[in-house]
DNA sequence: TTGTATGCGTTATCAC
DNA sequence: GTGATAACGCATACAA
């Protein structure tokens, strides 16, 4: 039977401490310290091997906290995400995760699953664990409570969208771009009416900005086109005016494509199809979307892949920026968005068949 | 000499400790301190409003890395993900966030990205953190490396899959039930060979316990049954196999259904099958999963729904129960999983047709 | 009821 | 080259 070691307690077999350390190579603690900060050059290399030897036989390993509150900086870098649900926030954090590994930060994840009170909390906790920074993809934050970090010296980098009355550095998708491409794409194809089906904007610019870009579009192809507004929690009435909508396109008959504004978004409107239509639904109603999800392959959905791997990584650099002192003005970056053609949005047979 | 009330660099204004609330505030930082800790009785009422006020004054959050320093526990867990691409990682973590939330805790989120290295890079990363305890959900740790955790007085709790050689609590679906309760349902649909399809082992037990229980269930049926391994990073010969698979069927010819190990397997199949029969693949060959995604409902899919909240949820009350200083014996909480029903398994013509 | 002093693990300042 | 020693922001034993 081992005992273990003979820990005091048998409990918590306290972890090393740089006291330790220097206790065990015979030394001070600011040698361990000098070590610890690669300030190799000033120790002599037969202090050096002492000081391995004992690191390595404590196991020590520095406590970043302390460390964090005696130089003021802990590497933490808070990471707000509205929803991890969405693959979009997914795709972004993965860039974000190796963009942080690549600088030396630690990202601090908070998920607020679509709550806003959520958000807020989170916000707090990380003022509250001193994060030298934040990227923030909220879903009704306000101006205020951006402020509060800003002010206190704390650089905030926004992802997808902006914050009303905040200015700050932003990274996203080139939505204007986007939503034409999609736009002119379909209008090529033959397509004579557009139905542009997003959720309802309320502090979300995106939203706001992609619908407007896409009544630009609509407006400058001079093509038929019109805005569905779906509230996701409870969908039953914008898909109602779909069915309306693709009904009156059959007596017409019109060409109509869907367009939905995001992933979640185009998949209520892919399962509502698939009841309304069977499992070929694809093949009678054309529907586009904004967002790459891993299903569009299987549904034969066209869509506009995201550069999200880019847009994560682009948050971190500006942050990483600021953090290390520059002080420009804000700045702005729009990442062009990918045409992703397949077969839901290629020509059909007209309606009435 | 103070001359630190002149922000030098008017650039970040620190933010406000304990010490200037308590300067603010007329008194010493004992009774700042006894007020954040709630001691509020002891607290004379108008104290506790001069308190009250320089802390709305000076915007103060306490530091929870000096406090954590302190006291020995900073509230800090540490989550470790394998993959969040997988939607089943994104809903135990659901479950981790309103637990922790609940408990007071503050979740650190790792995410692997599938990569070994990364997994050892953040279980690093964690100790040097201080966390009080972590979720395990990797792919390749051993177990000498969550060793280092537990000596330590760290509590470890396994998500989904276990650790060869280390006993800690673990908390997932219950493996055999789940596949006995979906074979039986292929069985009961009249398919007569069931093809389980399965990522190469490697150390995810959970893949290893779901195929020995599809091989049991099958024996114990007497039904015709088999198992292909596919590794996602190079499908092409698994894919093959199945296709050899279901044209042998279609000559013989025999009802034969594919039973894909998780979400990712299924995906994966998925798009070959759509890939090789068109949109309507599934009617020509029956798609059964474990793990409910979020287009399964879009292809019909039947699937068994794992109770990932719960799992998450269970995962802290189980960290959260040692850190609170319980003894016990490692635990085991297996949950079970939810057959969701849908047209993919519904009896099919048989293939002559 | 309130305040003083000490220490958590580290780094920075300054001597030797 | 090396090592005491004083902070960092907070909690607590102890004194008042």
């Amino acid at each position: 039977m081992h005992e273990e070691q003979h820990p005091m307690t048998s409990a918590a077999a306290r972890r090393a401490t740089i006291t330790d350390v220097a206790r065990e190579a015979g030394t001070g603690k600011t040698s361990i310290s000098r070590y610890l900060n690669g300030e190799t050059s000033v120790l002599s290399p037969e202090l050096r091997e002492r000081i391995e030897a004992a690191i390595a036989k404590l196991d020590y390993r520095p406590n970043q906290m302390a460390r964090g509150l005696k130089r003021g900086r802990n590497r933490l870098v808070g990471m707000l995400l509205a929803d991890l649900t969405n693959p979009y926030s997914v795709e972004v954090l993965q860039g974000v995760e190796a963009a942080c590994h690549a600088l030396g930060y630690m990202p601090l994840i908070c998920h607020a699953a679509n709550e806003i009170d959520m958000e807020r909390r989170y916000l707090q906790l990380l003022t509250t664990y001193r994060v030298e920074g934040v990227i923030v993809n909220a879903l009704g934050v306000k101006e205020e409570l951006l402020q509060t970090f800003s002010l206190g010296g704390i650089p905030v980098v926004l992802v997808d969208r902006s914050v009303e009355g905040f200015v700050t550095d932003m990274v996203g998708l080139d939505n204007p771009e986007a939503v034409a491409l999609a736009t002119r794409h379909l209008v090529e194809e033959g397509f004579d009416d557009v139905v542009f089906i997003v959720q309802p904007f309320r502090r979300v610019s995106s939203r706001r900005v992609r619908e407007a870009a896409f009544r630009d579009t609509i407006g400058a192809l001079g093509t038929k086109g019109s805005t569905i507004v779906i509230d996701l929690a409870e969908a039953a009435p914008a898909l109602a005016a779909i069915d309306a909508h693709l009904d009156a396109a059959d007596a017409n008959p019109q060409r109509v494509a869907l367009f939905a504004a995001n992933a979640p978004v185009a998949l209520r409107v892919a399962l509502h199809l698939k009841e309304r239509y069977g499992a070929n639904w694809q093949q009678r109603v054309a529907l586009m979307s904004i967002d790459d999800s891993e299903w569009a392959e299987l549904a034969g959905m066209t869509t506009v892949r995201q550069p999200t791997y880019d847009i994560g990584r682009r948050a971190v650099e500006f942050l990483h920026e600021r953090l290390e002192g520059a002080r420009m003005p804000a700045r702005e970056c729009l990442l062009p968005g990918e045409l992703v053609v397949r077969s839901s949005t290629r020509r059909k047979q007209s309606p009435g068949t």
